[in-house]
This record gives C-alpha cells, sequence and structure tokens, in this order.
DNA sequence: TGAAAGAGCGAATATCATTCGGAGCAAACG
DNA sequence: CGTTTGCTCCGAATGATATTCGCTCTTTCA
C-alpha cells in the first residue's frame, strides 16, 4: 500500500529525490545531535506534529540521508585511550584490497583510499602503544606495504559525526 | 533519592570505576551498532531481562561511557560528498587556538593535535572542491599557518565510531 | 553467622511510537 | 476556470515500549 504511485514506477533512488527542505535539516540537524528525542518534542522544536515528524523521519531514513542510529562510546571510557591516523604507502596497487581485512578488528574505525602522497588511511584506535605496535605489525605483514607513518592524537578537540548544516560561505570566491 | 550512598561519597569517576563486565561489553557491543533497539530485544540477545539491561545502559550514561546517541548522517545524500583530511603545520605554537574556531563549521567534523611530522588534523567534509578550496583559504587567514596538505577521500571502505571490542592478540608482543 | 548492599526478575504503570481518517493545499488536467 | 489528484499535515485512538516498584537471591563484610 506504501508503493501506491504507479506512475512509471522511476524508482526515485535516495540521491536525486526532493532536495531537503528547511524542516528536513532541522529533523537531521537535531537527530545528528541527539536521537532519542520523542517525536512529540522534536516536533514543537521544530514546528511540526509528531506524526509529520514521524512521517519525514522515516522517509529520510528509507532515503538513506540517516544511515543508522547508534550508541557514541567512549574510547578511553571504554579501554582504547589511544587514538591514531595511519597513512600507509603501497607499492603497486597491491595490498589495497587486503586492508579491508582490517575492518574486523574493532580497534579499526575507518579505511579511505586517499589522493595525496599516500594511498591509504587508517583511522584506529587502541588500548596502549602496545597494541598500536601490534596493529602496525600487522600492517606491514601485509604484501605490498612498504611503509607506513602514524599520526598519534595528543588531544581531540572536535570529533563528530556528519553534520546536517552546509556552509554557504564557502563556496564564495574569495573574501580578500 | 539517587545518590544515597553517603560512605564518604568518594565520587567514583568515570574512568576508576567498575571495569566493565561481559554483560556491560555485549551491551556496548549492541547499542554502538544500533541503538534504538527496544530493552526488551536487547535484553534477550544478551541473556538479561529489560529491566536489567535499562539499568545496565543507564549506568553506561551516567558514566560516560555512552558519550550519546546520535543519528549517523549519510554525507553525499546530504550534500556533503566530498570527505579530506587536512594536516596543518604553524609555525611555533600559534594558531594552534585559534583553529578552534573551526568546530562552528558543520563541514568541519574532527580537530586533533598530533604527534608526527605536522601539528594538526582535521577532517573535513563538505559541498564541493570549491568549499574545500574556501576552507582552506580560511585557514591560510589565521596567524602562524604555514602550510597544509590535503589529503581527499577516493572512496570509504569503512567509517564508523568507536567500538565496544578490544583485540587481546595486538598485545602479544609479536607473532612472527 | 548475620546484616547490608547490589543486582536480577515479573508485574504494573506511564510514556511514547505508530496508525488511521479527514482536511487543507498545490500542481496537473480537462 | 473548475476539477481532480497527490501530498502532507493534524488530532485522536491504539498498541508497544520505557520505566518504576516490590521482591528474591547472592555476595560481602563485620
Amino acid at each position: 500500500m506504501a508503493n501506491s504511485a504507479k506512475t512509471h514506477d522511476v524508482r526515485q533512488r535516495a540521491q536525486d529525490k526532493r532536495p531537503l527542505d528547511a524542516f528536513d535539516r532541522k529533523i537531521l540537524g537535531e537527530l545528528a545531535q541527539e536521537a532519542g528525542l520523542s517525536y512529540a518534542e522534536l516536533g514543537n522544536r521544530i514546528g511540526l506534529s509528531a506524526p509529520a515528524v514521524h512521517e519525514r523521519v522515516k522517509r529520510l531514513r528509507a532515503a538513506g540521508r540517516i544511515r543508522a542510529t547508534v550508541a557514541v562510546l567512549d574510547g578511553p571510557a571504554t579501554g582504547k585511550p589511544l587514538l591514531a591516523f595511519i597513512h600507509v604507502d603501497t607499492s603497486g596497487w597491491g595490498g589495497t584490497q587486503e586492508l579491508l581485512a582490517f575492518s574486523e578488528l574493532p580497534e579499526v574505525e575507518e579505511i579511505h583510499s586517499v589522493a595525496g602522497d599516500t594511498c591509504m588511511l587508517l583511522k584506529v584506535r587502541c588500548a596502549s602503544s602496545q597494541a598500536l605496535e601490534g596493529l602496525l605489525a600487522r600492517l606491514y605483514d601485509l604484501p605490498g606495504v612498504k611503509a607506513t607513518r602514524s599520526y598519534v592524537v595528543l588531544s581531540s578537540y572536535l570529533e563528530r559525526t556528519p553534520q546536517a548544516g552546509v556552509s554557504d560561505t564557502l563556496e564564495q570566491p574569495s573574501s580578500r
């Protein structure tokens, strides 16, 4: 009963759908900060009724704009006080795919391939410097891994998930 | 009526409290993956009753082990398809504190000070390469910013919040 | 050995999510 | 220019779930 539109069923995919109106942005902004708000509360923060908000949230979910709602754990308080970024240089293209196996480790939070003077970039959080050393050792076990550079985080001033807002002033040519 | 323990009120701070038993780890593991589970469901996944789980979650929250529960937004689907890491080199110590003002920008997701061949490390997500350029321009406006190196993410293979688990095998000396 | 604190459970209650029917509104259509 | 269609909102009703309460069991410490 949901997909009642039989006008061709063009399958409007997440990206090319409606471009997010002001209400949606406000909803995303609030939920990115604090999911677990009641729909009623969320409703009168942005000026809508509870069912309306519920409908929109359900849509945002289905469209993939909200990927998940998760509990954000504290690294130190859960036994992993050491945060680090690791740049991995590989010779040729080998080793790139083998790196994905590291997704299994709970210490590894991010794996990106990047453009720049390095190939892959990892974000890891581990229990101790010994654990970090062990992780690096495993990295060098991979074929094709030529070098790594580690950036150990001394202090995190800001750490959050993607935000809803967009600064339009950044698109301006230049203010100087 | 909550803080009824008047035995010195030693203020057991988040870190030095009880060291997380197996139930707590399982709870954190599930919630880091999917908050918004019902306590009943969460309960029989880990083998506890709903009120017991509720009690524990409340405690984990209060202890700061769960920092927040948030909706994870999709970058591209919310208008910011370009992810990048920026290394910032500053001359002297200046510019380090001024960088914190960038927390205001919704494009900036992380700001760390790191040990290594650079000073500060930013994770940013923006709408376009023009927006990234504008952001870099603002960085160079800061006094003391000497150089930046940007690593534009081509593909993200893994991106998640801190996980509950700890690999004990990493602490071993070396398997080779 | 006994008292006290802590943590679990089942049942009861309060809160909230979710559904339903109807109304307002805009764009497409005759 | 009027009508139709589709969309999204709202208020009320329903069902599910969070939260509380009283009790029991186990452990700890005197």
